[in-house]
DNA sequence: AATCTGGAAAGATAC
DNA sequence: CGGTATCTTTCCAGA
C-alpha cells in the first residue's frame, strides 16, 4: 500500500518572508481596494481597539443568550437574520469567524478548546457589544498558550491567521457567510476611519435604478458596486499610480522571495513583512487533492477542517503584513468619494443612516473588506452604464446567504437548473490582456440557466459568480472573477456588483421568457495569483488553482416574506490556457459504481485524452493521523498557522489543534529541508492503475477489481485520469458496490448517496443525471426548510463540528463524535471522510431537512 | 479601431 | 544549490 506522503505544501514552512508585491495600478486590487492615500498610510493600524488585535469584525460573538441585535430600520431579513435571538444559524455562522487572537509576542502554540469558542453569539451583534463578550469568545477560557522561546520573528498580530491550513476557504472571504451576516454598517470602532471612505458605495453607482432585487444584495455584502465591466477599461484605474508597465519587466512587479523578510529594494511600495499567509494552502486542483482533503481520511478530520476552513476571519491587519499594508505611493487621484446616502436604495438600506457618507463608505469598505485587503490603492470613481430598466423584485431583505453557503437547487416547485453546461475550458483573461470573451457552451452557444417553477410575474434576478471547483465546498473562488461582457454579441442584460470581493454579475431572469436566461455575458477574470495571495486572509494558493464553476444564484420572495434562495452550479471550467490544452479534464463517466470485481469497461468523456492516458484508482487510507515531532516543531515548520491532528498511538483522533506561530524570517526553512517535521498522514493507496483506451474526447479504461472483494456496503474510491507526471485529471469519484449486490444503478436516493457516489468532488462528472457539483445541498423537503434561514450558515460544518473556528487555537476532542462514527460507511460523507466538496456531505442534513427550531424562527 | 483569440515569450516557482 | 520542468502572466499578431 502507497501512503501519499504528507501534504507536502502544507507543511512546508513556506517565505515567512515572502515579498509580495504590492498590488499595482492597474491589477485587480484597483478594484477591490480602495483607500485615499491619506488614509491608506494608517491603515496598518486597527487602532479602534489596540487591545483587540483581532478584529471585532471578525469575531461575531454574541453570547447563546445575548439576543443578536438586528440593525436598526433592518427590514425584515433574510432568514434568521432578524430573527433576533441567537439562533443557531446566526451561532452558526458569526462565530465561526476567528479572528484574531493578541497580538503575539512570540511564536507560540494556542491551544482552545473548540467548545468554548462555540458561544460566541451571532453576527448581529454590534461591535460594541462583540467586544464585551470579547474575553469570553475571542478567546475561550480554555485557551492555552505554549510559547516557543526559541523563535523569534514573530507575526504582525495583526496578521495571525486563523485561517485554517488545511483548506483553500478563503478566511474573509468574499462573501462569506461571516461577512454577510455582517455586512451591516453598524456604528462600531471597527467603522473607524482608518477604513478609509475609499470607495464609493452603491450609490455612485449610476446604476442605481437597476432592478434591485437584488439589491439587498448590492448593500450587504458590496461596498459598492464593481467598476466597469472589464478591470481595465477604467481609465481611472490606470491613472492613479500612473500607468504601469504593461508587463511586469521590473523585479518590483514580481513576487520576490528573501530569506529574512527584508524589503526588496526595487519594491516600489514596499514592504515585504513576513507573509501571514506563509503556511500554505492547497487549494483542490489535480494535483493537490490527495495532498489536501484526501490525507486528512478521518471523518473528525474533515470535520475539523471544514470548521476551521470556513473561518478565517481576520482582523483588520490580517492577513497582509502591517508593513505591506502601505500608502498608495503617489497621492490620492482625485477621485471623488461620492458617497450617497444608503438609503437611495430602498428596501436595500441598512441601517446607514446613522452614518455620515463617509461613515457609511466605511462601513462598506470594512465590510466588505477591501480596504482591509490589500494595500490601499486609491478609489476611482467608478460608474456604472445606464441602468436599465427593470422592475426591481419584491424582496428587499438585507440578508441574503453569503456567497459561500451552500444551497440547494431546488426546493420545492422550484428549481434553478443550468439547461446548457459551459464549456470545459475557457481560458481567462487577465487584467493586462482583454477580456477574451463571454463563456461558451459546448455547443458554441452559450450557457442557459433557468428557474422552473416559478410561476408569478415578478421579474427576478439571477446572480452569477464565479465559485471553485475544487472538492471542497463551493464557495466563491479568490482567483477568478466574472467578468461582465458587453456588446453586439451579446444579448443579455447583466448588471455587475460586488459582494465582498467577489463580483456578481446580475442577470433578470423575466417571466416573459420562462424565466431562462442565456448566459453570453459572463467572461471570466484571472486575478494575479500574487495579489490575491497578499490579500488579508486569503489562504488559498492561486498557483494551480485553475478550475472554476459558474455558481448561478436565484433569490424567491415568499409570501411569508421570506426568501427563498436557490443555487446551481455549473461543471468545472479549466481556466488556464496550458491546462486546457494539456490536461486531462474528465467530464463524466459512464459509470459511477460498480461490483467490487469489476472488469467492466467505464466510457470517460472529456478531453485532452491520450493513447498513453492511465486512469488510478485510489482508495482513502484508514484515518490514521500521527505527528511525526513535537508540536513546537511542527510550529517551527508550520510557518504562520497549521493545524494538526493528535492522535494517539493507535492513531485513532483525539482532537483537533489550530497552531499559529510565526514563521521566523531567520529561519525560513524550505520544505524539504525539514521532512522530518511534517505530519504524516497516511492518504491515499492506488490500487488500480489501468491504461486507458483513448478516442475522441473519451477513454475507455476496465473498472479493476477492488483490493477487497468483501465488503459489505459501498466503498467510494477515486480515480484520476493521468497522462503524465503532473499531467492528471482531477479525482472522480467511483463506488464499489459489494460483490452480491445487484448490479442495479446507483441513483441516488437524496444527496446524500448523491455525495457518496459522486463525491465530493465536484469535479466534472458528469453524465450521471444530477451532476453533484450542481447539488449544493440536500434538498429540503419543503420550500420552508429551503429558506435560508433554515440552513446553517456554515454548513461545511458538520453536525458533529458545529463549533466555529473561531478564535484561533482550537483543540477540540473529536474522538467521541466524527472519528468513532466515522469509519466507513455511508455515514461517512457526512462525518466528513470525504473531501468537503459543494455536495450535500458537508451540509448538515438536520439543518436542511429538519432545522434546529432556532433556526427557522418565523421573523 | 476595437475585440477576440491563439500562441508563445519571459519570468517565477516547483521539483 | 543548480538545473530542469512547470506554471503564471504578459505580449504579440492575426482573425
Amino acid at each position: 500500500m502507497v501512503f501519499a506522503e504528507a501534504d507536502e505544501e502544507q507543511c512546508k514552512p513556506e517565505m515567512p518572508c515572502v515579498l509580495r508585491r504590492a498590488p499595482r495600478p492597474g491589477s485587480h486590487t484597483e478594484h477591490y481596494s480602495y483607500a485615499p492615500p491619506s488614509v491608506s498610510s494608517a491603515l496598518p493600524l486597527p487602532v479602534a481597539h489596540p487591545s483587540l488585535p483581532g478584529p471585532c469584525h471578525d469575531l461575531q460573538p454574541s453570547a447563546p443568550g445575548v439576543p443578536a441585535l438586528p440593525p436598526a430600520g433592518h427590514p425584515l431579513g433574510y432568514g434568521g437574520a432578524v430573527d433576533g435571538g441567537p439562533s443557531g444559524y446566526f451561532l452558526s455562522s458569526g462565530n465561526n469567524r476567528p479572528n484574531g487572537t493578541p497580538a503575539l509576542e512570540s511564536p507560540r502554540i494556542e491551544i482552545t478548546s473548540y467548545l468554548g469558542l462555540h458561544h460566541a453569539g451571532g453576527p448581529f451583534l454590534h461591535d460594541a457589544d462583540v467586544e464585551d463578550l470579547l474575553p469570553s469568545c475571542r478567546r475561550s477560557p480554555s485557551t492555552a498558550t505554549l510559547p516557543l522561546p526559541g523563535l523569534e520573528a514573530y507575526r504582525d498580530p495583526s496578521c495571525l491567521s486563523p485561517a485554517s491550513s488545511l483548506s483553500s476557504r478563503s478566511c474573509n472571504s468574499e462573501a462569506s457567510s461571516y461577512e454577510s451576516g455582517h455586512s451591516y454598517p453598524y456604528a462600531s470602532p471597527q467603522t473607524s476611519p482608518w477604513q478609509s471612505p475609499c470607495v464609493s458605495p452603491k450609490t455612485t453607482d449610476p446604476e442605481e435604478a437597476f432592478p434591485r432585487g437584488l439589491g439587498a444584495c448590492h448593500l450587504l455584502g458590496s461596498p459598492r458596486h464593481s467598476p466597469s465591466t472589464s478591470p481595465r477599461a477604467s481609465v481611472t484605474e490606470e491613472s492613479w499610480l500612473g500607468a504601469r508597465g504593461s508587463r511586469p519587466t521590473s523585479p518590483c512587479n514580481k513576487r520576490k522571495y528573501c530569506l529574512n523578510g527584508s524589503q526588496a529594494p526595487c519594491s516600489p511600495r514596499g514592504s515585504p513583512a513576513p507573509s501571514p499567509l506563509g503556511s500554505r494552502r492547497v487549494s483542490g486542483t489535480e494535483d493537490t487533492w490527495l495532498s489536501t482533503t484526501t490525507q486528512y481520511t478521518s471523518a473528525a478530520i474533515v470535520a475539523a477542517i471544514n470548521a476551521l476552513t470556513t473561518d478565517g476571519s481576520l482582523g483588520p491587519g490580517d492577513g497582509v503584513p502591517t508593513k505591506a499594508r502601505k500608502t498608495a505611493p503617489e497621492p490620492a487621484p482625485p477621485v471623488a468619494l461620492k458617497v450617497e446616502p444608503a438609503g437611495d436604495e430602498p428596501g436595500a438600506t441598512p441601517p446607514a443612516s446613522d452614518f455620515p457618507p463617509e461613515d457609511f463608505a466605511f462601513q462598506h469598505l470594512r465590510k466588505g473588506g477591501f480596504c482591509e485587503q490589500y494595500l490601499s490603492v486609491p478609489q476611482a470613481p467608478y460608474q456604472w452604464a445606464k441602468p436599465k430598466s427593470l422592475a426591481p423584485v419584491s424582496y428587499m431583505s438585507p440578508s441574503l446567504p453569503a456567497l459561500d453557503w451552500q444551497l440547494p437547487s431546488h426546493s420545492g416547485p422550484y428549481e434553478l437548473q443550468i439547461e446548457v453546461q459551459p464549456k470545459s475550458h475557457h481560458r481567462a483573461h487577465y487584467e493586462t490582456e482583454g477580456s477574451r470573451g463571454a463563456v461558451k457552451a459546448s455547443s458554441g452557444g452559450h450557457p442557459v440557466v433557468q428557474l422552473h417553477g416559478y410561476l408569478e410575474t415578478e421579474p427576478l434576478m439571477l446572480q452569477l459568480f464565479i465559485g471553485t471547483a475544487d472538492d471542497r465546498l463551493l464557495r466563491p473562488h479568490a482567483f477568478y472573477q466574472v467578468h461582465r461582457i458587453t456588446g453586439k454579441t451579446v444579448s443579455t442584460t447583466s448588471h455587475e456588483a460586488v459582494l465582498s470581493n467577489t463580483k456578481v454579475l446580475e442577470i433578470p431572469l423575466l417571466p416573459e421568457n420562462n424565466m431562462r436566461a442565456i448566459i453570453d455575458c459572463a467572461g471570466i477574470l484571472k486575478l494575479r495569483n500574487s495579489d490575491i495571495e497578499l490579500r488579508k486572509g486569503e489562504t488559498d494558493i492561486g498557483r494551480k488553482n485553475t478550475r472554476v464553476r459558474l455558481v448561478f444564484r436565484i433569490h424567491i420572495p415568499q409570501p411569508s416574506g421570506r426568501m427563498l434562495s436557490l443555487q446551481v452550479a455549473s461543471n468545472p471550467i479549466e481556466c488556464s490556457q496550458r491546462s486546457a490544452q494539456e490536461l486531462p479534464l474528465v467530464e463524466g463517466q459512464s459509470t459511477d459504481s460498480y461490483p467490487v470485481v469489476g472488469g467492466k469497461k467505464m466510457v470517460l468523456s472529456g478531453h485532452n485524452f491520450l493513447q498513453d492516458s492511465k486512469v488510478i484508482f485510489v482508495e482513502k487510507a484508514p484515518a490514521r493521523i500521527f505527528l511525526k515531532q513535537p508540536i513546537q516543531y511542527l510550529l517551527t515548520c508550520a510557518g504562520s498557522l497549521q493545524q494538526a491532528a493528535l492522535a494517539d498511538p493507535c492513531g485513532h483522533l483525539h482532537m483537533w489543534l489550530e497552531l499559529k506561530a510565526s514563521w521566523p524570517a531567520s529561519r525560513r526553512l524550505r520544505g524539504r529541508e525539514s521532512p522530518q517535521t511534517r505530519l504524516v498522514f497516511p492518504g491515499v493507496s492506488e490500487f488500480g492503475i489501468r491504461r486507458g483506451i483513448a478516442a475522441l474526447n473519451s477513454l475507455v479504461v476496465e473498472i479493476p477489481p477492488f483490493r477487497n472483494q468483501r465488503i459489505t456496503s459501498p466503498v467510494q474510491v477515486s480515480f484520476y485520469v493521468c497522462n503524465g507526471k503532473r499531467k492528471r485529471s482531477q479525482y472522480q469519484h467511483f463506488t464499489y458496490l459489494p460483490a452480491n449486490v445487484p448490479m442495479i444503478k446507483m441513483e441516488p436516493t437524496d444527496d446524500f448517496e448523491s455525495s457518496l457516489a459522486c463525491g465530493p468532488v465536484s469535479q466534472g462528472l458528469s453524465p450521471l443525471p444530477r451532476p453533484c457539483y450542481s447539488q449544493q445541498l440536500a434538498v429540503p423537503p419543503d420550500p420552508v426548510s429551503c429558506l435560508v434561514a433554515g440552513f446553517a450558515p456554515c454548513p461545511q460544518r458538520s453536525p458533529m463540528m458545529p463549533a466555529p473556528p473561531s478564535t484561533s487555537p482550537k483543540l477540540q476532542d473529536l474522538s467521541s463524535v466524527a472519528y468513532t462514527k466515522g469509519v466507513s460507511g455511508p455515514s461517512l460523507g457526512h462525518l466528513g471522510l470525504q473531501p468537503p466538496a459543494a455536495d450535500a456531505p458537508a451540509v448538515q442534513p438536520g439543518s436542511a431537512e429538519q432545522p434546529p427550531p432556532a433556526l427557522l424562527q418565523p421573523q
